[in-house]
DNA sequence: CTGAAAGCGCTAACAG
DNA sequence: CTGTTAGCGCTTTCAG
C-alpha cells in the first residue's frame, strides 16, 4: 500500500480510500490506484484492518463432533450463508468435551470472532459457560441442545415432537406395543423419550418400562438393546430408534431373529441420514433439517451482528419431518387384513 | 493490558513479558501481573499479537464439501492434531467450482493463516491456482487429489492400488466377469480405473468395454449403471464400484432382479463409509485412511511452518485397506464347491 | 477532493 | 530484571 502511494506520488490515505472506494475520491485518480494495486498483485492485510476496525469478518464454530452426519450438515449451512457475506468461519471441535469447549470459546474470542455459534458439548452446561456468554457482549446463538439455565438466542429442533411423531406414526400402523431405543443424558434423548410418552398416553396404551432400553453406544444400542427387546415374553411390535443408526442396527437384530420388518415389527429412526434408503430394508425416519438449522442460525446470528440495538433472546425451533419407507409402512397389511 | 500496567505501577512491557513468560522477568513480579490478569478478565488480543508477530496461528482449509464423508473426516484429523497445537482451523468450501475455490484462498492469504490445507476441487486445475500457490511463500499442502503440473507438497491414496486390490480380490472370489461402475473425470476415478484394468490383464482376463460403465452422479450410477450390467447377456459376476453409495445402489439393483449377493454377483465398494455395514447385504470395501490422510497432511504442514528452511516437495500416498464383508465373500461356496 | 496526525493492542530490540 | 522507543498495516478524524 505504501509502495502504491510511493509509485502514483499520492498519500497513503488516498489509497486507503480508493481501495475501499470510500465516497470523496477522484475517479481518475481511483482507477489509477486500483490498476497499479492489480499489478502489484496488492492483497489487504485483512488482520491490520480488523485490528483498527474491530471487526475481523471471522465467526466462531463449536461443535461436539465433525463427523457426526449432522453436525457436518449443520457447519454446511451455516458455510453456505456466511461465506458469500465475506464472512470466514473458523471450526473447533469440542470432542465432547465441556473443558476443550471452553478453552476454545475463550481462544476464538480472543481471535475478536464476530459472532460464535456452539452446539454445546452437554446439556448441563458448565455455569462458566453460560455466565461467559452472557456476561461477554460477543453475539452468540446456540444450537441443537438448549443447556438448562442459558437464556439467550437458541435454534434447535423440537425433539419432542419427533418422539411424538415417530411412535404416533407406529401407532397409526396398527402397532400396539411400541418400544423405544434410545442413547440416554443428552437433551435431544430426553426429549423425544418425553415425546414417545405423550403419544402413547395420548392413544391409551400403556409405558412399560421394560420398553425402554437405554445404551451407552450409538453403534450398540440398536443391535444390542434390540435383542434384549426379542426376549420379552411380550415383544414389542413397533421400534422407535433414537436415530438412524440405532434404526440401522435393531433392524439388523430383527433380521437375524428370523423376523421381518416391518410385518412383525416395524422400526422407525431419526435423522434422515442419507443412506438410510439403501439398508437392508429402508429405514423409515424423521428428518431434521439440520442444514435448516444451520442456516437459520447463520441469519440469525448475521442480523445480531449488524444490528446495533441488540435482538431479544429468539428460540427457533424447526419442524421435524416424517419420512415414511419400507420399514413401518404396514398399512397396506392392515387394510388387506 | 495498560490497565494492568498502571494498577500495578509497571511498565507495560513488563506486563507483556510476564504474561508469555518469556525469561528475564522477576518471579515475584509475574505472579503479581498474572494475578490482576485473572481479576480483570484479560485476554490477550490475538489480533493485535498476529499483526506484529506475522503469525496469526490459523491454518485455512479448502475442501469440495463438508458433507461428503470423507472431507469430514480428513477435516477431524486435521483439527486434532492442529488445535491442541494452539492453532485455530479457518474452513471454507469450494463448493466443488474452481473460482470459489481461487477467491477463498484469496480470502484466506489475506488473512496471513499461517498453512493452506486444500483438496482441490478440478484435477485439472487452474493454472492461476499452481501459479499462485508455487509463487507465494505461503506453505501448503495438497491433499486427496494431485492437480496436473502441481509440484509441491501432497498427500493422498494410491487410487490405483485400490482398483487393483479390490479387482484382485474379486478374482480372487473365484469372479471370472467383472465389470466396474464408476463416476468419470476426477482423479480418484482414473486412478481406480486403471488399477482395475492392471489387475485384469494380470490375472489374464478380458477388459470389456461394456463392463465399464459411468456416470455422473454417485447417487444413481449404483442402481442405474447396475442395471445396464444386468441386460448383458454375458452377465458380470462381479463388480468393483467407485465409492461405497455407489456399491449400495448396485446391491440394490441385483436383489430387485431377483439375484443374490455374492453368490451371483459379488459386490466391492470403496470408502468404508461407516454404515456399509448395515446394508441390506453388508458392504466389502477398501479402507481410505481419511483420517490419516487429514493427520499426515497436518503433521506435513506443521513441519513447512515451523522449519525455517523450505522442505523439498513430499508426496505421501497412504496405503488403502480391503475390508471383506459379506457382499464379496464367497470363498465358503468355491471351498465346498 | 486530498492529506497529516494519531492510534488500534501488542511485541522485538535494545538500553538502562 | 525492567523500561524506552519504534512500528506491524491499516483506518478514523479532522484540517487543508
Amino acid at each position: 500500500m505504501k509502495d502504491i502511494a510511493r509509485d502514483l506520488g499520492v498519500s497513503l490515505m488516498t489509497v486507503s480510500k480508493a481501495l475501499r472506494n470510500h465516497g470523496d475520491i477522484g475517479e481518475e485518480t481511483k482507477r489509477r490506484v486500483l490498476k497499479r494495486a492489480r499489478e502489484l498483485n496488492y492483497r489487504p492485510n485483512l488482520i491490520a484492518r480488523s485490528l483498527v476496525a474491530r471487526r475481523s469478518y471471522m465467526i466462531g464454530l463449536i461443535i461436539p463432533d465433525l463427523m457426526q452426519p449432522g453436525f457436518a450438515e449443520v457447519a454446511k449451512g451455516i458455510v453456505r450463508i456466511f461465506n458469500p457475506l465475506g464472512y470466514q468461519i473458523v471450526i473447533s471441535s469440542s470432542e465432547q468435551n465441556p473443558n476443550t469447549e471452553l478453552r476454545e470459546i475463550e481462544a476464538l474470542l480472543g481471535r475478536s470472532v464476530d459472532g460464535l455459534i456452539i452446539a454445546p458439548a452437554q446439556v448441563h452446561a458448565r455455569e462458566e459457560l453460560i455466565k461467559k456468554l452472557r456476561d461477554g457482549q460477543m453475539p452468540h446463538v446456540l444450537i441443537d441442545r438448549m443447556p438448562t439455565g442459558f437464556e439467550g438466542h437458541f435454534v434447535g429442533v423440537k425433539y419432542e415432537e419427533i418422539g411424538m411423531m415417530a411412535t404416533e406414526h407406529l401407532i397409526e400402523q396398527g402397532c400396539h406395543r411400541v418400544a423405544h431405543l434410545r442413547v440416554p443424558a443428552n437433551s435431544p434423548g430426553i426429549g423425544q423419550l418425553r415425546g414417545y410418552r405423550q403419544a402413547l398416553a395420548k392413544h391409551g396404551l400403556d409405558t412399560r418400562a421394560d420398553y425402554v432400553v437405554s445404551g451407552h453406544h450409538e453403534d450398540s444400542v440398536g443391535y444390542q438393546g434390540m435383542r434384549k427387546l426379542l426376549q420379552l415374553t411380550s415383544r414389542p411390535d413397533g421400534v422407535f430408534c433414537f436415530n438412524d443408526p440405532v434404526g440401522a442396527g435393531a433392524i439388523k437384530a430383527v433380521l437375524e431373529a428370523g423376523l421381518k420388518v416391518p410385518e412383525d415389527i416395524a422400526v422407525i429412526g431419526a435423522g434422515n441420514v442419507h443412506y438410510s434408503d439403501l439398508l437392508r430394508v429402508p429405514l423409515s425416519t424423521i428428518d431434521l433439517s439440520s442444514s435448516l438449522i444451520g442456516v437459520t442460525a447463520a441469519n440469525l446470528l448475521s442480523d445480531c451482528i449488524e444490528s446495533k440495538n441488540l435482538i431479544s433472546p429468539r428460540r427457533i425451533l424447526v419442524t421435524p419431518r416424517l419420512i415414511v419407507r419400507e420399514s413401518s409402512k404396514r398399512s397396506a397389511v392392515v387394510e388387506s387384513t
